[in-house]
DNA sequence: CATATATGTCAATAATACTGACGTAATTTT
DNA sequence: AAAATTACGTCAGTATTATTGACATATATG
């Protein structure tokens, strides 16, 4: 009875509530992942689009002038996947492709007027959702959620999500 | 060029910031939920399986003599989408399904013993990743995210991340 | 007994994604 | 200038996840 074990649920059990809250963490983050797209989605279906067409937008609307394999670097998918979803994006007008005069080589994706307003009439949602929570949370709870967030994220990526300047442009 | 307008990056425009603000926090949650997820299911890879026998997996782990609509609550699928993974899970092993004693029209699922070895498996991994976003974060910066992502959460989920006592038992 | 609930299943379809193989144009290297 | 590399595209086949719709069964509840 006396051996400090590793079950009892006595409040001097740190590894027991450790645990607990790093199993919480993944649920918070499946069910608010869950949620957070879930709303997009909705929207989406009345354009005949899926979720893999919203993170093209997305990212897009996000970096104007982007190439197909930075795209393919973020979204992490093949460019067979990515095809056939750029493809209907262009075709449908959401989407331009051009080339780069400098390499011509490269295609650089930016959003039409009509993509831009779609990115509009998602973003906002989701970005509803945020700003709801956030101001719930207070200015201080934000700035964990986010350092808490980028240590999650793998190590070469962590800067992706942050910097707006000094970008896409080399 | 007095008229203060909404397109000036000037550090008093708190409305520029704001929705830079918001879009980053989308964007960390992207990239964080790309990340978090990909490692398990690489493991998952090894077996057979995809994400969506992880989901189950890990909720079943969880939630030990869930039902069948419980976990169909959890992961807002339809149960056709779930007959085909639960399926294979209890066909290779992991997942067992028993009626309900007190209402046998119910099925309680658990893991097996091989089950709960692959739930490990995989969630010492994602455990991990965030045990060290965690301790690089600190505290107060924790507690920041979990209350952030709640706010996320659809408030009728909201509690489904955090009691471990009192559920499911009724 | 009638109805509602919990679950299961058959069938058809859509969306996302993968591997592998090849082709082309443009740039870079040797 | 030839060779190699890079960026992009595409054809074919397949797997996984998910959907809608219809129907069946067992159990519980009024």
């Amino acid at each position: 009875m006396a051996d400090a074990g590793s079950r009892h649920k006595t409040r001097a059990n740190p590894l027991f509530l450790r645990e607990e809250k790093l199993r919480q963490a993944m649920e918070l983050l499946f069910f608010a992942y869950r949620d957070f797209t879930g709303e997009a989605n909705a929207v989406l279906i009345d354009y005949g689009f899926g979720h893999a067409h919203h993170r093209v937008i997305y990212f897009v609307g996000r970096n104007p002038g982007i190439t197909v394999s930075q795209l393919l670097g973020i979204l992490k998918i093949t460019k067979q996947s990515l095809s056939r979803v750029l493809g209907q994006l262009i075709d449908d007008g959401y989407v331009v492709k051009e080339s780069d005069r400098g390499d011509r080589r490269r295609r650089l994706l930016s959003l039409t007027a009509k993509g831009a307003e779609l990115w509009t009439q998602l973003t906002t949602r989701q970005s509803n959702r945020i700003a709801r929570a956030y101001r719930e949370a207070g200015a201080d709870a934000v700035e964990g959620f986010c350092t808490v967030l980028r240590g999650i994220i793998n190590e070469e990526d962590r800067g992706r999500a942050t910097r707006r300047d000094s970008r896409n442009r080399q």
